[in-house]
DNA sequence: GCGACAG
DNA sequence: ATCTTGTCGC
């Protein structure tokens, strides 16, 4: 099956990931003195209330664009919650200024609530792109021995992410070579969203490898495939844009839950959507080796079925938490982020 | 009050 | 992910 044209399909992707910075502003700039609205509000307005700890960050960014306004978001309970300096009293100050009455850091929320215009929602488009995304059907592991793994990660200084691609041969565990692209991000981390977050940069990387003919084989990503809420994590919506199959590998679990209570090392554990339905099994939790009690959750991306998923990330098992591909790749970009 | 969500 | 000091252990 031949390749899409990864420099086309960078730049078109990158037309379609909305500018949620610019959607928030303009929801947070139309409360007018005398109201508030709450984290929760903005968050839902943007389409997905689990927005709202990215929506608070943002907000109380010292020097951030929206400081201005950040006294008129408090929390859900009515109570002010952070102010950018720190300074909870001058976010008092000037909610009473503008008059909103606070009493014991409280503010009456049936009295001075805001209602939000209705925005354009991007985190309700994007959800609907996860669940509607059609993987191409003609991408599959080729039987027989696999020639390269490659395993992907991405490091950040401030906005600046740097993705590395380390490729290792058939063993798993012996470095061919890798290699590294450094972008500026232009969406934030949102759980359940990070394929919008990374796969601009991942793809901007597997563009100039494609320029070299370097494409690997399989790729370990740093993230979820299936093991999500909408079964479209980093690793499934990467490897159908590049026409590469992928494994996804995360360090915490985003969703679902663990059938046996008991992990014993290198036996791979099922996690379902709910223990109602085991059978639906959406990913494993596996312990690399008796040194770490923490698992690792690994997800079928795209083109590879369990076992043989199974059987080539446990080959690149090598005394770390993380298989090697994807250990090289975290060292490698966290080292160059390091000198930006 | 508790639980809590990849990177 | 990143921010961060010392500290425990192989």
């Amino acid at each position: 099956m031949p390749l899409p044209d990864l420099r086309h399909v960078a730049d078109s992707l990158q037309q379609r990931i909305p500018d949620l910075f610019a959607e928030l502003k303009r929801l947070v700039l139309t409360i007018p003195p005398g109201h508030v609205v709450t984290y929760g509000d903005l968050a839902k307005e943007l389409g997905d209330s689990g927005a709202s700890r990215w929506v608070a960050s943002y907000l109380l960014l010292p020097e951030g664009p929206l400081a201005d306004c950040s006294h008129r978001v408090v929390r859900s309970t009515g109570e002010l919650g952070l102010y950018h300096n720190q300074n909870v009293d001058q976010k008092a100050q000037k909610l009473a200024s503008e008059g909103v009455s606070v009493q014991n850091n409280q503010v009456d929320l049936k009295r001075f609530r805001w209602t939000l215009p209705a925005g354009s929602k991007p985190l309700v488009a994007l959800k609907a792109w996860q669940r509607d995304f059609a993987c191409p059907v003609g991408i599959e592991l080729a039987a027989g021995e696999v020639q390269t793994i490659g395993g992907l990660d991405v490091s950040y200084q401030g906005d600046m992410a740097v993705a590395v691609c380390s490729c290792f041969g058939a063993d798993g565990k012996e470095l061919q070579k890798h290699f590294a692209h450094t972008m500026r991000v232009r969406f934030p981390y949102i759980s359940g969203y990070l394929a919008f977050r990374e796969i601009p940069v991942y793809l901007e990387l597997f563009a100039e490898m494609q320029a070299n003919d370097c494409l690997p084989d399989v790729l370990l990503v740093d993230g979820n495939g299936r093991l999500h809420p909408r079964r479209m994590g980093i690793a499934t919506m990467l490897g159908a844009l590049i026409g590469i199959p992928t494994i996804g590998i995360a360090k915490n679990q985003l969703c679902g839950s663990i059938l046996s209570d008991q992990l014993t090392v290198g036996s791979w554990e099922p996690i379902v959507a709910s223990k109602n339905e085991p059978d639906d099994v959406l990913g494993y939790a596996i312990l690399p080796h008796a040194k770490t009690k923490n698992p690792l959750y690994v997800s079928q991306g795209l083109g590879i079925g369990d076992l043989r998923m199974q059987e080539i990330v446990a080959r690149c098992f090598a005394g770390h938490r993380s298989p090697e591909p994807i250990y090289h790749a975290d060292r490698e970009s966290r080292r160059i982020a390091s000198t930006l």
